[in-house]
DNA sequence: TTATGATTCATACGTTCGTTTTAATCATAA
DNA sequence: TTATGATTAAAACGAACGTATGAATCATAA
């Protein structure tokens, strides 16, 4: 069957996935991926030709549809609004809701991707900021125009900064289910994960919007 | 003169901060920091055991005191407070703005120890998680308490959850001098870095004071 | 059925890793 | 000055790393 190959291709992006998640992107080997997939150790070079190719596709994999997707929801929302600006609250959904909402979707990589994605945004790795950086350069300069336009009495450079501190906060909150164990050591009132991540996007959402619409610092 | 030891020791630990700050601790090899330190390659070994125990220890050097500065500076709202709760405005700055407040003091680390800190709290290596939940727990324990009588109207779980994501932000912040370029492509206005540190923290307060109080979710 | 190109496989290459060992060198106290 | 313990130095260890090679196996089309 030459479903085979397109099938070892997955297999080694599926395991690459959640163990780049897991243990970092240098603190995973070849040896672990291809074995965890369940194929030869050449496969990962005979289908990526490298370990940092492998790397670059496993997020290319999610990321293209991602920041498609947040293209259509922001070109959706600039129709609707017909000529006004959208409001804030709308273009942080656009954003980091569809993002979050990705992590219901097992096809669309889960939680494992998201939580993936949020520990690399502070990765060490060269190449990988800079492949980071390109994948998103597009959209976030739609957004931040967005903002301009949504908040005009707001100084560009407070909103950029802003961007920066929501990015930051929601990055941090997907990535640590273990790390999160740092503050709730003993957690105030059980819930599964599945209502864990129901309750994440609204309380996130209120956070961000709460930080975004602040007072203006005083310096 | 004595003093070589104690020397040595230090010029590890300082390579060790900016070496791991700059390349994170799998992709931080023991040449790098030997080598940077102008030391012997057994010199690491002899003064730290391994290189698990130098993490631990470049991490040590500065937490302890930050740690403890956030109880003494909790203890003294407390104390002027007498029985009233603290504000949350004074919660969320003597927590984020001692550690920020780090960065200008080069003898506790400056900069780089407040991005290497920034990058180690989304850090996938077991070890250091474990340790650092384990350096924290108590000024935790201490803060989350304070918030939870400072807003008694709020839930708990709330709070905790709000605490998370201030981190988060927090932490964005001040491990990306370079993933920033991500979100300010083209800076707005040019800012040499003492002023964007000054400027950072009412910035970096005002969003997550907005955060902290922004209205509670609809479930 | 056979030829062909794609894929899988076992194996090995050269490097680099963290650590250990043993000897040389240093500072200090008797 | 000499003995002693602490520190530094050079060299090597076995293990693990990413990658490359060439043969075996597979699916497919002629």
């Amino acid at each position: 069957m030459e479903v085979r190959t397109v099938d070892t291709r997955e297999r080694i992006l599926d395991a690459g996935e959640r163990l780049f998640m897991a243990h970092g992107y240098e603190g995973t080997s070849m040896r672990q991926i291809t074995g965890e997939a369940g194929v030869n150790l050449a496969a990962v070079n005979y289908h990526f030709g490298s370990k940092e190719s492998l790397m670059q596709e496993v997020f290319r994999r999610r990321l293209d549809w991602l920041n498609e997707e947040r293209m259509r929801v922001l070109d959706a929302l600039e129709v609707e609004a017909a000529g006004q600006p959208v409001k804030p609250s709308a273009i942080v959904d656009a954003f980091f809701g569809t993002l979050l909402r990705m992590a219901g979707d097992e096809n669309r990589g889960g939680m494992t991707f998201l939580r993936l994605l949020g520990r690399t945004l502070t990765e060490p790795s060269e190449f990988i900021r800079a492949f980071l950086a390109h994948e998103y350069q597009a959209v976030m300069d739609r957004y931040k125009e967005a903002l301009f336009r949504a908040l005009p009495e707001v100084p560009k450079a407070e909103i950029v900064w802003r961007f920066h501190f929501m990015l930051g906060a929601t990055s941090y909150a997907i990535a640590g289910t273990d790390a999160l164990r740092l503050v709730t050591d003993w957690q105030i009132e059980e819930e599964d994960s599945t209502d864990r991540l129901d309750r994440l996007v609204p309380r996130l959402m209120s956070f961000l919007l709460g930080g975004l619409r602040a007072p203006l610092p005083q310096f």
